[in-house]
DNA sequence: GAGTGGATTTCGCAT
DNA sequence: ATGCGAAGTCCACTC
């Protein structure tokens, strides 16, 4: 529908909203926002999108982000008043709304999208993970894993397992350039850990590369790097047979089962 | 325009994106993307939109995120290949592109948004800052801040300041809920500071609530915890007069300075 | 240009 | 429901 008049394209989201579907408004508006923080934005031309599940998104002609936006799971109101449509998002929690005030209308599409494709994503924290569990001469020579995600005071262990000297080893993964945070994360794992066996304890932060300065970081924690690509991960996890995944999965014990 | 061949659907982006609109385009696609990691989804239908800045989103039905996207600056390709158009944005640093392969086209949008309206966001972390320096006695009777954004070791310190015994006070702030990290982000600070002065170093943790089970770390790391909501901060921000915030930039000398 | 931390982060997973 | 950390995070800001 093409430059419609407020009360037309009313009735169209009305509808559209009743019957759950996908939503597109191009017009002029100002938006208001209230809950965990609050914000206004002041008049423009601009894409409003609504959502089957209840999202909504105000989109400006720049930028990746939308400038306001509501997560799916909202009530949707509509309204006329003083010659401005306004469309309502309300969330119950935590408690928020948006409120979208139309007052030229340019354009709105309702849509049922018929989309049921998969989405897969590849070379991600968990593939590296995943690669390293398959394939620990990624990490090192000898390096045996004994399990992952273990539980340990200040949280996970992404892998843990021995070196080829008996000693245990930490391993904390980043799936991009490992800042100081990373090093400071892995310290605290090893210094649990030490406070919990009777042997050495060695700590590797595993990241395709780390920022100026963190080895220095590293050396005084007495951690060591090991440059590992997450995409490589990837091609090696799709080369590496499944059956090694899997004969990991049977011999050893999943520390979270 | 609507329901249009590939054919006038691509004459359409194409002219769209040399003359830098915005662009929405709805139908059916299959996306691919290779980069920083890779991604593959599958047949559906999805809207497109391609923004001004050169950033590139593809919407599924459900989900305030984009399923694939690209950020501003993107350069843009379109073609025409065994019945499929395909529009390809490309990312020079980091190196990366998103495909998108349409083989049914329900709509195309091309649009020049006039938008000059501002953005304005209240009730921040930041706000809370300045609520803090404007009205000290939020954190605590007595409290005197010297100086905020202070760096040491690990990073920046939100708020230093003295307490009415004279103990020099480290102030984190959290605009939520404050977890674990929290903690142990202040404990890094407090320990900094310990080790630079001759006096005892308290650690204030400033959130509008913590984290059940958070309260025995602090109590663990000797720090305690000052409940602070920040939509209260951007109420008192509005109240406390300019002048109060203009004294304490004036008087006291900003650390970053 | 890289590093650091925040975000109305969102999202998913595990407790 | 809550907590916790990852994210192709994005983004703004400092160095």
């Amino acid at each position: 529908m093409e430059n419609p008049t407020l009360q037309e394209a009313e009735a169209t989201i009305r509808e559209a909203l009743a019957r759950r579907k996908c939503l597109i408004v191009v017009g002029n508006c100002w938006v208001e926002y209230h809950g965990r923080a609050s914000s206004k934005l002041e008049s423009g031309e601009r894409i409003l999108i609504v959502k089957e599940d209840g999202s909504l998104l105000v989109h400006r002609a720049k930028g990746y982000e939308p400038v306001n936006w509501q997560p799916p799971g909202c009530i949707f109101q509509t309204m006329i008043e003083n010659e401005t449509l306004i469309v309502k998002a309300i969330r119950r929690k935590p408690a928020e709304h948006v409120k979208v005030f139309f007052n030229k209308i340019y354009m709105v599409s309702a849509l049922s999208l018929k989309d049921t494709g998969t989405f897969s994503l590849y070379a991600s924290e968990e593939d590296m993970q995943k690669a390293i569990l398959a394939e620990p001469w990624l990490v090192e020579e000898g390096f045996k894993p004994i399990a992952y995600e273990k539980k340990v005071e200040p949280g996970f262990v992404d892998v843990y397992g021995v070196d080829s000297e008996g000693n245990f080893v930490v391993v904390e993964i980043k799936r991009k350039t490992a800042g100081r945070e990373a090093a400071f994360q892995l310290a605290r794992y090893v210094d649990a850990i030490k406070g919990m066996v009777n042997r050495p304890v060695r700590g590797i932060l595993v990241a395709p590369s780390i920022a100026k300065g963190v080895q220095r970081t590293l050396d005084a924690l007495n951690l060591s790097f090991k440059a590992l690509d997450p995409r490589r991960c990837a091609e090696i996890l799709k080369r590496s047979e499944t059956r090694k995944l899997a004969e990991f999965f049977g011999e050893q014990h999943d520390s979270r089962s």
